[in-house]
DNA sequence: TGTACATCAGTGAACGCGCGTTCACTGATGTAC
DNA sequence: TGTACATCAGTGAACGCGCGTTCACTGATGTAC
């Protein structure tokens, strides 16, 4: 997307402060809401040192996913890395909640998603971040639920990344109920069906 | 919203060019990609009609959902319809398929309820008009899911509404995918796993 | 049914602002010696 | 370590356009008689 790299320790500064205030105006006013001039002011520059880090909105909210992605993975791993290190083995149920509770999945990362969702319907080069970023996260989610599997004694005949592809879409479609009504329960409700139907027991 | 209703008919049809052309408008360029203007100029009339009808473009959003959801609901009903007068009784993946072939969920669709998702997150005005679009939607397919759980002999314990909002979340949880990899076998799988979850045999 | 009148929907011109985009420049940063 | 120089990142002013918004107006529509 970017033709040159940051180079120098300065740039790379800039494009960070840059996609920082992106990040909170398009969470606050959307993507078309905010201006080129918004986002420079708040950064703290003006517009030309836009131009000379990006060439369009569009590259910015690319850059703006990619710094959300890489964070959401990271807390992903986290919590899985801390039912690992635990003493009980976790059940599917256990896994659901703790996922739950520390996916960054919050206003702002709908916000965002919705954003990219229809810039992705508008442009095949966004729709590969989306589906990519999509992919990152269910990768990340796969060891998790293994484990949980493993742990209740359960297989997956569909195959352990179906099983949590279907999950995440699970989470995803609940998403407005879940942040309109303040309720996990639907939420939690379909992701167990999914789980009941999707796993059998070992054997 | 708009304080004084369509009294004339020259106003209602005005009302009518303005919201078909911003629905269209929408849909190639997003909401805040449109402006006044544009909408004014393909719906053939100068500025000043729009704000002799409208307050503001959320305003002309609603209206043109409000137009979307009346459609998808006359289909919805029109499928169940269909079912019903045919000589067999059909069978929970019958109805799946029914609904999937017509529902008008297509890529208009699914962009204009991203831009509704997006502007619900920000004016609770209009998280109502999407929550009472999602329930309509709902409610029609009721009728759709209580016929195909008899004529299969099964039973729904959490109730046929609460299944069938679990089916509406996990089709729109699966719209992403749906839409960008044009391929509805991963929509049909978690549906079926969520009618399996939820369902028992009669008796 | 026709005429006179009142209402009001949409016109179109005008104002001005916000902002996208460009570009010659400056001063900060990094490098060679 | 210090100095001279080259590079290039970000400045800030300038241009102009698209568009939001307003408003006095006109001619289309509906009504009273």
């Amino acid at each position: 997307m970017d033709s040159t790299p940051p180079a120098t320790r300065r740039r790379s500064q800039t494009r960070a402060r840059l996609v920082e205030a992106a990040e909170e105006l398009f969470v606050a006013r959307g993507m078309h809401g905010t201006s080129i001039e918004q986002v420079c002011e708040r950064a703290g520059f003006t517009r030309g040192a836009f131009y000379s880090n990006f060439a369009s909105l569009d590259e910015l909210l690319v850059a703006v996913h990619d710094r959300r992605a890489t964070l959401a993975i990271e807390t992903v791993r986290d919590a899985v890395g801390t039912m690992t290190a635990g003493d009980r083995t976790p059940s599917p149920a256990d896994v659901i909640a703790v996922v739950l509770e520390r996916l960054p999945v919050d206003r702002a990362w709908h916000v965002l998603s919705a954003e990219l969702s229809l810039a992705a319907l508008r442009d095949p080069a966004l729709a590969d971040v989306q589906r990519a970023e999509r992919a990152a996260l269910v990768d990340a989610l796969v060891p998790a639920v293994t484990q949980a599997l493993e742990a209740a004694g359960l297989t997956a005949p569909d195959g352990v990344d179906v099983l949590t592809r279907d999950l995440v879409a699970a989470y995803l479609g609940t998403a407005d109920d879940r942040l309109l009504h303040h309720d996990d329960a639907p939420t939690v409700r379909l992701m167990t069906r999914v789980v009941a139907a999707s796993t059998r027991p070992r054997g």
